[in-house]
RNA sequence: UCCGGCGUGGCGCAAUGGUAGCGCAAUCGGCUGUUAACCGAUGGGUUACAGGUUCGAAUCCUGUCGCCGGAGCCA
């Protein structure tokens, strides 16, 4: 048997004669983008309508995911009537014939069906994708359906580009991709309830002293699901100097929103040798990078966004892949909030937790852009975050988009042992906990920062989809765990 | 978890105390290089569930479940 060689770069590997014999299937994405006519081609996918004519042929419209268009495929009499029969919308079909020009008006191309083979038929009578706009919430109820729709079908190509350009964006800075643990001993505290993992019977588990004994458990102490792989990020980042993390995060909240899920995707990177400026300097570039790129790439399916689900997202996306991010320290903050009056339900006191309406005013009202406050009271952040000269504050920062509110939050870290301990013991945290936190300061230790972004809600901003439930495949949240 | 709203044929909605109607879809027929196709006909609902008020409940009351919007928590 012949073997053909390909090649990655500078090294070949060698192609079995199979692959390159078979009669590969054309993607409709690379036959629409084409543009020219061409013989013998293989388009498979799902039918979204159908059109007939009792005079001879119908036209199908196939859709196979690769873009948002379908392609138009003409059966006429050559294709046996009880085939014909069987193409209704949503059933799975192989069409083979040439690519040519199209008399109508709607597209460039069509396919004129020589062979049709039917691989899985959809009953109309029961078949719950209709051709016609439905609601969110209906196709929630079928998830395993829904991403056959248009806008699904957008959202996961959108979403497929974004996790690609995160991988992209850090591997060309040298960072290090790092796999942290879902399943965790440690909390991170402040991040949120974590969800238990046992293998303990619920219905007898074991006691001592009344409490029950997880000495018998598992892993022989108590365990959850991850709330935030930071400080496993913390260990690598304190060896390789730049990593960043991309990983499914659970929180047990009882959170019911449209920007919340119990489970969902974080990109957390964590640098060495660097301060609270250079991690917003990164964090900046990484979201307008993420802007240009989807863009560039996923033109189309922004199209689509723009002028089906908010007609304003291409001309924010641009804007803010353009303009300057705004600085403002959390003190700042509070004058520009005093400033507005008391307009708000929550007052305004230095010291305060930054509420959703107050977020919305700076960013929306005051600055018109992105906004990144910084440097927020030590008191209501987390006892990882560098302790300030002043005492007061700590090298805390939040990204706040327009409309979406929170998109990434992060600090530089304690990298000082003496001010940490004093500041776990502060907050009523046991140091035992930590040891190995501890111990990062005690051999080697170095200043360093980092940031979490939702992955969901980036999604979410970029397609401007209203809830997030509709920017992940299987959403999870509370009272819903279906498929 | 709190506040507000909602739950009616496959889907989207109407009927606010008098026993359920429209559009789309589906089925059948007609017509057409069609394109959210069009025209005609037909079938389809114990109004989320449980209880209560009433001569009578989709409609009013109570409870449960679920969904949506806002808030809190956060990403």
């Amino acid at each position: 048997m012949e073997l053909t060689p390909a090649g990655v770069g500078q090294v070949t590997y060698i192609l079995p004669e199979r692959c390159v014999q078979k009669k590969k299937r054309d993607k409709i994405k690379a036959l629409l983008a084409g543009g020219i006519e061409k013989p013998d081609v293989l388009v498979q996918g799902w039918v979204r309508t159908r059109r007939d004519s009792k005079g001879g042929f119908s036209f199908i419209e196939i859709n196979d995911g690769s873009c948002l268009a379908n392609i138009q495929v003409i059966v006429d009499r050559k294709i046996p009537a009880e085939t014909v029969r069987q193409l209704t919308a949503g059933c799975c079909v192989s069409a083979r014939g040439n690519l040519t020009r199209s008399p109508g008006k709607e597209q460039a191309l069509e396919v004129q069906a020589a062979e049709v083979t039917v691989h899985g038929t959809a009953d109309p009578e029961h078949y719950p994708l209709q051709k016609k706009r439905h609601s969110f919430e209906f196709l929630r109820e079928i998830a395993h359906l829904r991403p056959r729709t248009n806008t699904m079908g957008a959202v996961m190509r959108v979403r497929n580009r974004l996790a690609y350009s995160i991988h992209r964006f850090f591997n060309d800075r040298g960072f290090v991709y790092l796999n942290t643990p879902i399943i965790t001993t440690s909390d991170c505290e402040g991040a949120g309830e974590m969800f238990q993992v046992t293998t303990l019977d619920l219905s007898s588990a074991p006691k001592a002293n009344g409490e029950i004994d997880y000495a018998q458990d598992f892993f022989g102490q108590k365990a959850g699901l991850t709330v935030s792989g930071q400080l496993e990020g913390e260990v690598y980042a304190l060896a390789l100097s730049d990593i960043y993390t991309f990983g499914p995060t659970f929180r047990a909240e009882n959170s019911n929103t449209s920007r919340h899920l119990a489970e969902f995707w974080m990109v957390e990177p964590e640098m060495a040798f660097y301060d609270l400026d250079d991690n917003m300097d990164l964090a900046e570039e990484f979201v307008k990078y993420l802007l240009a790129d989807v863009l560039e790439h996923c033109a189309e399916d922004m199209e689509f966004f723009n002028s089906r689900i908010d007609n304003t997202v291409l001309s924010n996306l641009t804007h803010i892949a353009r303009e300057k991010f705004e600085r403002i320290t959390y003190t700042d903050a509070i004058h520009q909030l005093r400033k507005a009056n008391g307009n708000f339900v929550f007052p305004v006191e230095w010291g305060c937790n930054l509420q959703s309406e107050h977020e919305r005013y700076l960013t929306e009202t005051v600055y018109k852009r992105p906004v990144i406050v910084y440097n927020y009271p030590e008191e209501i952040k987390s006892f990882y975050m560098k302790l300030n000269e002043d005492h007061e504050t700590v090298r805390a920062m939040d990204v706040l988009l327009p409309r979406l509110g929170e998109i990434i939050g992060g600090s530089q870290r304690e990298e000082n042992h003496d001010v940490l301990l004093q500041r776990i013991q502060a907050k009523g945290l046991k140091p035992e906990d930590y040891w190995w936190y501890l111990d990062l300061r005690r051999f080697g230790s170095a200043p360093h920062s980092g940031f979490g972004l939702g992955f969901e809600r980036f999604v979410q901003f970029v397609t401007g989809m209203e809830n997030i439930r509709d920017v992940i495949p299987f959403p999870r949240t509370p009272k819903s765990a279906k498929f």
